[in-house]
Parts: C-alpha cells; structure tokens; sequence
DNA sequence: TGGCTTATTGTGGAGTCAACAATAAGATGG
DNA sequence: CCATCTTATTGTTGACTCCACAATAAGCCA
C-alpha cells in the first residue's frame, strides 16, 4: 500500500474509484408568462441507462479541473459553450454506477441563452424539462438534481445571481419572475421591490407592450452585494 | 470481456485522477480560560512533502463510501475513531499534488473528547495544533484548513452543532465559549443568551468552582431547531 | 464585612421581514 | 370621450431580529 503512494505510484496498483463530474444545468422558460425552470438533459447512447435520460457528466480526464470537465462535458453532450457553473458537492456511494465505483462531483448552473443544443459525445438527445415534470433518470441523479436546486435556491438569496441571465435592461417584473422560478414560491411584489431596490438602477427607458401601463428599465448597479 | 467489463475497461484506458480524502477535525480546548480551535495535524511520512504536517487523509477505496473513507483515514493515521465529519466539498486542482493528479474530498469535523492520539498508516506523529499557529503545510492543505473553517462558522449558527462537544450537562458559559472558539470572534453575553434560551433548558443543577457566583448548568432541548 | 470574581438578567433602537391594497399609465372598444 | 381592462407602481404597519449597552446576584475569601 505504501508504495502505491510513491512518486511511481501513477500505475495503480489497486482497484480504485473513478471520477466523473455531473452538471444540472437550469434556465428559465421565455418571460411573460409563469416562468418556469427547465433541466437540461441528455438522452444516454451507452449502457448502463442506455436510452435513459441522465445529467450530462462523464469522467474527469487527467490533470483537467473539475469546473474544466463540467464545462467540457456541457459542450461535447449538449453543445453549449461559456456557461458559468457552481459546486455543490462530491457524492461517492458505492453502487450508484453499476459500473464500478465512480465519486461524481456536481456543479450546478443557470443558463441565460441556451444556444442551439446539438447532443454529441455518449449522447443522442438533449432536450430540456420542466423540473416539475421531470423523465426517470439514469444513476442516482433524481437526488443530484435535488440537491443541485436546493444549491440554487441558497445562491439566489444574492439577486445578483441572476445578473447573467437577463438582458443588460430588464423590468422588475422580469427579475422577480425569474426570482420565483429559481425559488419554486412566489413572492409579494412590494417586498420584493423593496429588497432588491439597492441592486438595480432605473436607466429611464420603458418598455410599452399591450394594453397597460409601461414598464421601467433597470440594470444592475456596479459594486458589491450586501446579503 | 464481455461488454459490462468494457464498460469498466474504458475507464481504465486513460490516466485518470485518484480520490481523496481529507479531514480537516477541529477540537475546543479545555474551557475555563479562552477557549481556542486546535486542529488534527499528522507527520507525513512518505514524499512528498515527507516529514512536513498535513490534513489526515488518503485515497479512496474501490467500493467505499466518501465519508467511510474520511472515517478509516482518520483511524488509521491518529486513532481516533467515531467522529461526525461532514463535507465541505471537493478540490481537483491540476498540480496541486505533485505525484499527479488527485481530486480531494474534503471534510470538516469538531472532535469532543479527542482520546490518544496514536499516529498510524503514512503518518509518524499527530497533533494538535493551535489554528492561529499552524505549521507550513504539505500539498494545498492551507486552503483547505482556510475553507473548512469557514464551513465550521457557517453550521455553527445552528447551536445545535455544537451539541457532541458538550457534556450532558454544561455551562452556558462554556457554551458560548465554544462558539466564540469557532466563529473566532467574541459574542456578547446577554445576546448570546437570549439566542439560545429555547434550544437550552435548565436542569436545575448548579457547578461551584471558585470564589464566585455558581453557574447554572443546562442541556439541549428535544425537538428540532429553527435556525 | 468589604472586596473580589464570575453568573445572570433587560431595554431601547435600528434594521429586517412579511402581510396587506390602492393608484397610475397606457390600450382598447363602445 | 368615456368606461373598462391590464399590468406597473408604490407605503404602512406590526412582528420579529439583531446589536449595543450595564447593573445586580451569588459565592468565596481575607
């Protein structure tokens, strides 16, 4: 054992677990109406779960970062590019791949412009879900997928998350209805002036669509968050 | 091989990163005076980094769990057993460590009663060290001790986290001179009173030690925290 | 009894939070 | 022009949280 932790040691002596990395990927629907978050998936091409819909993720490669290969993997499996991605955690239990132990780390991510997915890599498909509505999927990912919107509705108490994904001018509207899918509850719009009031800045221009009073564009004011 | 088995082959194709585990146990020192966070530090006895202090810890085994491993590790390499650890998250840094590429779970854990330390496995010695007082550390362990902490100070707002270190019975003072140790600031005392008053109750008993007012001694309450 | 040491306790102010509804501005159709 | 419709916009109140702050209580001892 001891000399399988000498410099030599890069020839493993032992059975060991292999690394992979696994990336719940959500975006907004179109605003407007409810917005809702959808889960990006891909459709497997290889055993085990062939066919099934999965997280994409694959193994981490040699001297590669763990946000490196989550990215890498984002763009092979569904062809997305520049997606700026979080850690949740690293989740090892034997048997969640029956293919031999494998620790997974997932990395969780908001997507403003989703781009054209072209499924590549180990798969066929990739589509988005509506998390509420979401296929039974391969491996244990039911439970990174929970874990990975809990991650989400924790990052999402600084608004500043959503910063990427709005346009540079958005209305109020628009932020809290992004707020809302991200939480999963809806919140009270005074309130949630309020609170975002020192965050945001008027630009002064409006935007008129149908039949009632205009909105206000803000952006995002320059400087650190408090909260 | 039969098709199953090259699934597994595949993983093995190509030079992977190694697991591992690390532990970052943190443990009060004994109240009455200031209460200051020590942290488990071993003698590395292998290269690299031979001779220099490091996090407890070591490769994942096929088939066992991340916090099972965290567990052995502790065991093997300081003899201390049945610690609660809990993960903070998981560091792949390519060249972080030199034999080549490793992906690192790290855990955080506060040890009550620390038992005889009893160094084993690839570790010559362990200790205690004072954490405003580390030693140069092996590898990148001095972030890892870095974001440890931090996850310390954050689960500590639960008070409840604290209720292993304690015996049955306790002080308020010793209680709130645990926290200060974690969060590595000083609380006040008639806040932090009232902050705890409903996860305490009395027990009615008193401790005399000195030539002043007796303390009260408490336990936890049942029931589950808010906050 | 006076002095020392630590334990114990409450109040006021600032800030945060959630719950609550009325008015404003424009579009449309009669 | 007026009524109506739709969404945007705005303030107040009370409950609660948080922090800063100091005086008294109880025991020991000389």
């Amino acid at each position: 054992m001891k000399s399988s932790r000498s410099a030599t040691a890069r020839t493993y002596d032992f059975p060991r677990p292999a690394v992979t990395v696994d990336v719940a990927l959500f975006r907004p629907t179109a605003p407007g109406t409810h917005v809702r978050l959808e889960l990006l998936l891909i459709r497997r091409d290889l055993p085990p779960f062939r066919g099934d819909w999965a997280l994409p993720g694959g193994f981490v490669r040699e001297n590669e970062d763990l946000p490196e290969a989550a990215g890498r993997e984002l763009e092979e499996e569904a062809g997305l590019k520049q997606v700026v991605l979080y850690q949740v955690g690293a989740v090892g239990t034997p048997g969640r791949d029956p293919r031999g132990h494998t620790v997974t780390v997932l990395f969780v991510g908001l997507s403003r412009n989703p781009g054209v997915l072209s499924a590549g890599g180990d798969a066929t498909s990739a589509d988005w879900f509506v998390v509420d509505e979401l296929p039974k999927l391969a491996f244990d990912h039911a439970v990174l997928v929970t874990a990975a919107r809990a991650s989400l509705r924790e990052r999402v108490e600084d608004i500043r998350f959503l910063q990427d994904l709005l346009p540079a001018e958005f209305t109020l509207a628009e932020l809290q209805g992004l707020t809302e899918a991200v939480l999963g509850t809806e919140l009270d719009v005074r309130n949630f002036r309020r609170k975002v009031r020192e965050a945001v800045v008027a630009t002064g221009g409006v935007r008129r669509e149908g039949a009632h009073r205009p909105a206000q564009l803000f952006r995002f004011a320059r400087g650190k968050s408090r909260r």
